[in-house]
DNA sequence: TTGCCTTATTGACGCAGGTCAACGCCCACC
DNA sequence: GGTGGGCGTTGACCTGCGTCAATAAGGCAA
């Protein structure tokens, strides 16, 4: 039988059913606030939507679609893939809490992927064009936009050199490592997690079968790198991790 | 004996030896000026420098140096590269005239790969702080050089869908129809090219060995899609390549 | 609970592309 | 015009990962 307190999950933190502002963030630190002086970040909130939070499996918005906003993660996970000509799909990056979507959907005013969520994930949801008005007017904010635009083509890039060359095992590593790091970012444990992605979107991102990610798990926990359960990682030598990955 | 008129490369915009203008520039409908008024392009024109050609291997900037300008290419063709930690090199992209490199430097202030002229290359350079400065007050530009941005993310992403599955064939004939198309946009000849770039480099793009590469030439020149010899390119069969980069 | 369906693991086998090696050709530089 | 060194091609062989198949283990509905 469910407990009163229970209650608390539909208030996930101040007044708004959904978000307070962006000035209570937990994650402003991260997000797009970084960099701001308080007052310009009230003027950045009241452009800032906040809606009711996606379901696991339901779409954040589809390839091809008119391209309107981007989005920042509050809480969930959420998978931006496209579909090649041949009806293939291919992940091209797996979003956390404080990161940024759909950045690439502004040069053709259509997105270029879609995104879906992993899990019940909430966003919040940043219209292009008062975005650009404000950053227009508030340089730090252009800066910090354009800067989170510049990471996103390098982490692409670490991508490309991953898929480009390596071996499974460094493959799956890196992956891991990466998302380590960015538990230990918002302050979450860098070596014992939960997957959100299944083993076919992890294999489908680095270029590998399920059965070739399912075996190298098996091998990393056989050689004590690793804990698996399911979805759940331990890390049992981080080192051993990195180095795997650029091996 | 030097002349007179040399003295001008003190003077880096107007009547300078490389090149007048923007306004003048042959490549401004698909380089920065791009979307600009006449009178912003003349704007634009006092921040951009145009300096003297690099040689063939002239590094134009390299990973980790501070970042402080993105480059526009006005001839030639230049690689980016980066170097993993293991010490294997990882052809990033190739850039050719009109295009714009160096964005990835925004993130974090430096270098994220290098960039190296394949052949004798001349580059505009637009320093950063100043575009920033200028893109504040100019809607169009800032709008602009966002979608480029935009459009560099959606061209690694499509990068990484081709590395992530497609066949060693699939691949080079990808990086062809990518090649024909940038020449058609520029008013070249998209069916006979000369390849600025070695087969190693097109390996190391495309994640694959010298070897295959050349392979997949003489395997597609016997199939009469292509006529190779040497750097020469001919596209005898653009459907049929088409077909094949995305199987 | 039971049952169904999706996801994960493990094994056996084949093949695309990597590796190693030999050789030819282009061209830069004496 | 000769020669050396880099670049490209081709062949023979090997291996890591994909494919196919069978089984197990969750997870959700009724």
């Amino acid at each position: 039988m469910k407990l009163i307190v229970d209650r608390n999950e539909d208030v996930p933190t101040a007044p708004s059913p959904y978000q307070a502002s962006c000035s209570t963030c937990r994650l402003s630190s991260l997000c797009l606030p970084l960099a701001l002086e308080d007052a310009e970040v009230d003027v950045l909130d009241r452009i800032v939507q906040r809606s009711k939070p996606l379901q696991k499996g339901q779409h954040l918005y589809r390839e091809s679609e008119h391209f309107q906003s981007v989005f920042a993660v509050r809480s969930g996970t959420l998978k931006a893939y496209r579909t090649t000509d041949n009806g293939r799909e291919q992940v091209t990056g797996f979003y956390f809490p404080g990161e940024i979507l759909g950045m690439d959907g502004i040069g053709n005013n259509r997105h270029a992927s879609s995104a879906k969520a992993l899990e019940t994930a909430a966003v919040c949801e940043i219209p292009f064009t008062a975005l650009e008005t404000l950053s227009a007017k508030m340089p730090h904010l252009q800066r910090h936009f354009f800067q989170l635009m510049s990471r996103e083509i390098a982490e692409d890039q670490q991508l490309i050199t991953l898929l480009s060359k390596s071996s499974a095992d460094a493959r799956v590593a890196a992956l891991l490592v990466s998302i380590s790091t960015r538990n230990a970012r918002r302050k979450l444990s860098s070596i014992h997690f939960r997957l959100s992605m299944s083993r076919v979107d992890i294999g489908n991102y680095l270029g590998l079968t399920v059965e070739t990610v399912s075996r190298v798990f098996s091998r990393m926990q056989k050689l004590g790198v690793l804990r698996v359960e399911n979805k759940e990682i331990e890390i049992l030598d981080r080192d051993a991790l990195i180095e795997m990955a650029d091996a």
